[in-house]
RNA sequence: GGGCGCUUAGCUCAGUUGGCUAGAGCACUGCCGUUACAUGGCAGGGGUCACUGGUUCGAGUCCAGUAGCGCCCA
């Protein structure tokens, strides 16, 4: 290939394919576990298959995709295992809504099928499937459509037959060891999607609701053991004698009450107790009393507890404020009034069925319902209002005040969560093997306090395996893993899902009493593990192929729990079932993969991931794999959000699409953007724009703010350009307010943000471009030139080039991965295209010494911005090759290994010849030229010369001397015809300072403007006169001169000398002048 | 209520052990069709670093408090 191959600019969509095809040609990302090389291993946070990769996937991929490419090109033997999730809710609440949409059978239809035993199950999975296959694909071509480097052979799936085993076999591990456990508990109930969610998949969000204040009649305990209904109430004058206060300001006969507060009538159904402070002197009186719930008839007990808010008008709390100091108690559907019914022993009674509407099936039995069955059947809404109504009709409601409080909504559904009481599976994380283990991962500097002992271990026992391995960048999340870990709960880990893996567990009545109760070792071999609870008994099935095992239990009556395990169960496998976990030698694929690159160099995610994934892949990974952890570093990088800080998300229609910025930008426009935005400080906004599709032309779009409060680009916006254009926009299609149509087309969402990257990848193509250009046919040197051969702009280039590769590789050591574009992009366009290419144009085609230099140069730049940028540095990659290889081999000191792709090209290092402190003397020499060749720019652009028009230089001999070490450089850089003394300067010469010495330009332009002139002069001596003002203050002060480390004040006192001869200097020229 | 973070130029963000006459990109102003690049070049304007105190010779940086914004956990 030759120069001539290149176009005028860099065209990323021609370019792309192309490269891509030869790196999955050259299987330049495929990794082998037995290959040379420190392993370097990176697991990809698998995406959801419910959707396409969004802009966080974008950054989240490009940020593990420079990490890896970067140590691939050090030697590491790299792997980066690609992936993805099956998503159980999301992904079948996204399939439902489709077939709902497309009028086709739905989710409903499937359940009513399989409850007519015709597989309805099979056939609905069939269907998500079919979902999951295509958005699989799309995932994968748009990971590599952002050149992703990952190892697309090793490609996987939380769902595959690899991960399935590893399910299996995890769950039956941790079921034999007693660490899964069947529980009846509240669990966050979502109504809609009829699922328990985890803890986590709760959102709190503040909602306008009131506190109602309901009155329960007071009674004596009930006497008729066959009537529980039937009892004497209570006067308001028996309780005055009982001492109650403000009993006597009630009439004597009336039946006497106490109010409760809640902001959920309806669960009054279900209330099995009213509870009241020790301390509130209405509790004694009380004692022995007992309440009867109005409607329903039941009676329940008052207990005390010091849960119970006071009431206290005055007080800050909110609670306190509004409480009444009693507190109905509903263990059925409230946490905290579980864990009062479980000190008081009081009874628990689901009114609830599934979908949360009032049922009496459900744990609430029809003798006990009264005549409460009015609400039977009513949504807990209608109910709510019903229940309202009907204490109002009764005179029993007291009050009703408005309260906004924050209640938990589903994630999915967004509906209200309800606590609802089940049966679940769950995990004991809150057990030392799991909680501890993963607070003793943690790097002792980033732990705060003492780490829990593990049972009989110290830690340092432990060795080697694992403790005190796992830091977090930026230091900071490790605070928000370990409080987490602090105040974990037991893990619900059953869904009431079809998509997923199904918990291996067959269950059915005991056959035989004598049996024990909880794990069962005489029922517990290698092939499955037994529980028993009450009189059920929970088999567990190790091997998925048992079918002998699972007949001989389903004769026996026992049928397999029809849940699926929470989504996150299986991720939380992944670093361990995408290695071949439990059986690494059963698949060729994964021979020594576990071996080799578990522990993982590093996990890259955003914080939210940090509960949810990081934490239970270091529990089970510690637990599985005798305390190995999962990976050595976590790095938690930005949340990208909308030009309003507010995340991007498909309802709010202000998400940008990856494939349609590779589209307009390219894939390397979008990852530089993206790395250069990945700051360590605070979440990251993208300003958002749209396409025009009539036009084509970006523009910022009007905003609408919407009724939550969101501001989102308007549903309808209007061509910039022509305004009887229109178009719809995402959040118009998402709210439902706008439909695209031939008129009224979708407008491309977009951010102008993006032009960084583009033009920089152009920057680079043009910089390349024009640097081979110059490389001539002139006979070839005998051998590779010497940095003392070389002229002071190289030298200062390639000082350049080794400091910047010095902050580079620490940037990329913390994770600094905004330094490091920045870094990039001062050295090729600053330094490289505006000083170092400019610099050497007169010179270059007639000195091979410096086109050695300048193709080194080059090729070092290609490596070290391929990471970030691989498409154009892989496109120019040959063509840089070519150049060198007709045996201009670059510099002796600074080895550069050939290689037939970038991507698998050594990463450069500092020669260790290179000496930083007598580099940066020399490379000084040219700074200096660099500020002298400012000073004339600047003359010469406050006096309109034109570029072309050359100037003469008028200099005294110290600087003359100066200029000789880089005279072409000089002459072309700052438009010079001559560099003269100082004494042959005309008359009409402009003076400026330099080093605090005169220095003229002549030949400027025919009349000189003196206004103008005289005003430049002055604001020159403006600010030297601030600045030598500042310079003498501080060596005025005494505590400076004396506190200050010498070397400061000594650079200040010689920045005072300099400063006051440039005034000095600059005010002669005033003088003259005006004279 | 507890925790974490943020507030620096019109906008998006840097500024890692205090030494700054506070930087970058975009936007803005002027000049430039120039044989690498107009996706460009040269020059320029623009900031009491949220506020109030404190520590220090010296504070954008450290400490305390106030206000606002965001996220997480109750």
């Amino acid at each position: 290939m030759t120069t001539q191959t290149l176009a005028k600019s860099y065209a990323p969509a021609e370019a792309e394919p192309e490269i891509s095809r030869r790196w999955e040609q050259a299987r330049a990302f495929h990794a082998e576990p037995a290959a040379s090389g420190t392993p370097y291993s990176v697991l990809i946070p698998p995406p959801n298959v419910t959707a396409a990769l969004h802009l966080g996937h974008a950054l989240n991929n490009t940020l593990q995709d420079v990490l890896v490419r970067v140590h691939r090109m050090r030697g590491c033997n790299t792997l980066w295992m690609p992936g993805t999730d099956h998503a159980g809710i999301a992904t079948q609440t996204v399939v439902d809504k489709r077939l709902k949409a497309e009028g086709q059978p739905s989710l409903i239809d499937y359940k009513k099928l399989e409850a007519e035993g015709q597989s309805g199950r099979e056939q609905f999975i069939e269907k998500v499937q079919a979902w999951k296959d295509e958005y699989e694909a799309t995932i994968i071509d748009q990971l590599k459509a952002m050149g992703c480097s990952c190892d697309f052979e090793r490609t996987r799936f939380t769902m595959d037959e690899m991960c399935a085993k590893a399910v299996r076999e995890a769950f039956f591990r941790l079921f034999r060891d007693g660490l899964i456990y069947r529980g009846k508990r509240l669990v966050n109930w979502d109504p809609v999607t009829q699922t328990a969610l985890a803890d986590d998949e709760v959102e709190m969000e503040e909602v306008d609701g009131f506190f109602w204040y309901l009155r329960y009649p007071l009674v004596h305990p009930p006497k008729n053991p066959d009537d529980p209904y039937d009892c004497e109430e209570v006067t308001w004058s028996e309780l005055a004698t009982r001492g109650y206060p403000g009993a006597d300001q009630h009439p004597d006969e009336q039946t006497a009450w106490v109010t409760v507060a809640t902001t959920r009538p309806e669960t009054y159904l279900g209330d099995t107790g009213v509870a009241v402070h020790p301390d509130d002197p209405r509790a004694k009186p009380l004692r022995g009393l007992m309440a009867q719930l109005p409607i329903v008839g039941r009676v329940i007990p008052i207990v005390e507890d010091d849960y119970v808010v006071r009431p206290d008008p005055e007080s800050s709390d909110p609670k306190a404020q509004y409480a009444s100091g009693f507190l109905k108690v509903t263990p059925a559907h409230d946490q905290n009034d579980w864990e009062i019914g479980q000190r008081h022993g009081l009874k628990v009674i689901n009114v609830m069925a599934p979908d949360a509407s009032i049922s009496d099936q459900h744990g609430w039995s029809p003798e006990d319902v009264g005549d409460a069955r009015i609400f039977i059947g009513k949504s807990r809404e209608e109910a709510r209002q019903l229940v309202v109504k009907e204490f109002e009709a009764r005179g029993l409601l007291e009050a009703t005040e408005p309260y906004r409080h924050s209640v938990g909504h589903s994630y999915r559904s967004h509906v209200p969560i309800e606590p609802y009481l089940s049966d679940q599976w769950y995990v004991k994380v809150t057990d030392d093997s799991m909680k501890g283990e993963a607070l003793r991962a943690l790097v002792d500097d980033q732990f705060d306090g003492n780490k829990p002992l593990s049972e009989g271990e110290k830690p340092q026992e432990k060795g080697g395996t694992g403790d005190g391995k796992l830091r977090f960048y930026p230091g900071r999340y490790a605070k928000m893993y370990q409080s987490w870990h602090e105040n974990i709960r037991d893990w619900c880990i059953s869904r009431q899902l079809w998509w997923g893996h199904r918990i291996p567990v067959w269950s059915g009545r005991r056959s035989d009493d004598s049996e024990p109760q909880g794990w069962n070792p005489s029922k517990t071999d290698d092939r499955a593990a037994s529980h028993v609870v009450g009189d059920i008994e929970h088999v567990c099935v190790r091997d998925e192929n048992d079918h002998e095992l699972v007949q001989e239990l389903q004769a026996a009556g026992y049928s397999q729990d029809p849940d699926v395990l929470d989504t996150w169960f299986s991720s939380a496998l992944w670093p361990l079932s995408t290695m071949g976990w439990p059986e690494p030698e059963a698949y060729p694929e994964t021979q020594g993969l576990l071996d080799t690159f578990n522990p993982t160099s590093v996990l890259c995610t955003a914080r939210d991931i940090i509960t949810l994934w990081v934490s239970r892949m270091v529990m089970f990974n510690r637990y599985f794999r005798d305390g190995a952890v999962p990976f050595r570093h976590v790095y938690i990088h930005p949340m990208i959000q909308d030009g309003h800080g507010q995340r991007m998300s498909k309802s709010l229609g202000n998400g940008v699409d990856p494939r349609d910025i590779i589209g307009t930008h390219g894939a390397d426009a979008l990852r530089y953007t993206l790395t250069q935005m990945a700051t360590t400080t605070q979440d990251v906004r993208l300003p958002l724009d749209l396409v025009c599709p009539n036009t084509g032309e970006t523009f910022t779009p009007k905003t609408v703010t919407t009724p939550a409060g969101h501001t989102v680009p308007a549903p309808i916006q209007t061509c910039p350009s022509d305004p009887n254009k229109k178009m719809v926009t995402a959040y118009g299609v998402a709210s439902g307010q706008a439909e695209p149509s031939g008129e009224m087309p979708l407008a491309v969402n977009a951010s102008q943000k993006f032009d960084l990257g583009r033009n920089f990848c152009n920057k680079l193509w043009n910089a390349t471009r024009f640097a081979l250009g110059t490389i001539t046919d002139q006979a070839t040197p005998a051998e590779r030139v010497t940095f003392a051969d070389l002229s002071l702009i190289d030298r200062w280039m390639f000082t350049r080039l080794w400091t910047t590769l010095g902050e580079v590789d620490a940037a990329i050591g913390d994770y600094q991965f905004n330094v490091y574009a920045e870094s990039m992009y001062d050295l090729i366009w600053r330094d490289f295209c505006d000083w170092y290419l400019e610099g050497i144009k007169p010179t270059v085609k007639s000195d091979p010494a410096q086109q050695q230099a300048l193709l080194t140069i080059l090729d070092a730049m290609m490596r070290m911005l391929h990471p970030i940028c691989p498409f154009v540095t892989e496109t120019l990659w040959p063509h840089v090759q070519s150049a060198q290889s007709s045996g201009r081999a670059g510099l002796r000191e600074f080895d550069l290994p050939e290689s037939e792709l970038c991507a698998t090209a050594r990463w450069p290092r500092v020669p260790e010849s290179f000496d930083a402190k007598q580099a940066s003397a020399e490379a000084s020499e040219f700074e200096r030229l660099r500020v002298l060749v400012n000073a004339v720019r600047q003359v010469r652009s406050e006096h309109r010369t034109p570029p072309k028009q050359k100037i003469r230089l008028h200099v005294p001999e110290p600087t003359r001397q100066l200029i000789e070490h880089a005279s072409e450089a000089v002459h072309t850089l700052a438009g010079l015809e001559a560099v003269e003394s100082n004494e042959s300067r005309p008359d009409d010469a402009i003076v400026f300072t330099f080093e605090g010495d005169e220095h003229a330009v002549s030949g400027l332009s025919a009349h000189l403007d003196r206004e103008s002139e005289r005003k430049r002069i002055e604001k020159t001596i403006a600010d030297l006169e601030t600045q030598v003002a500042s310079l003498r203050k501080r060596l005025d002060n005494p505590g400076y001169v004396n506190k200050a480390p010498a070397h400061l004040v000594e650079e200040t006192r010689s920045q005072l000398q300099q400063a006051e001869a440039d005034l000095e200097t600059a005010r002669r020229a005033l003088q003259s002048l005006e004279s």
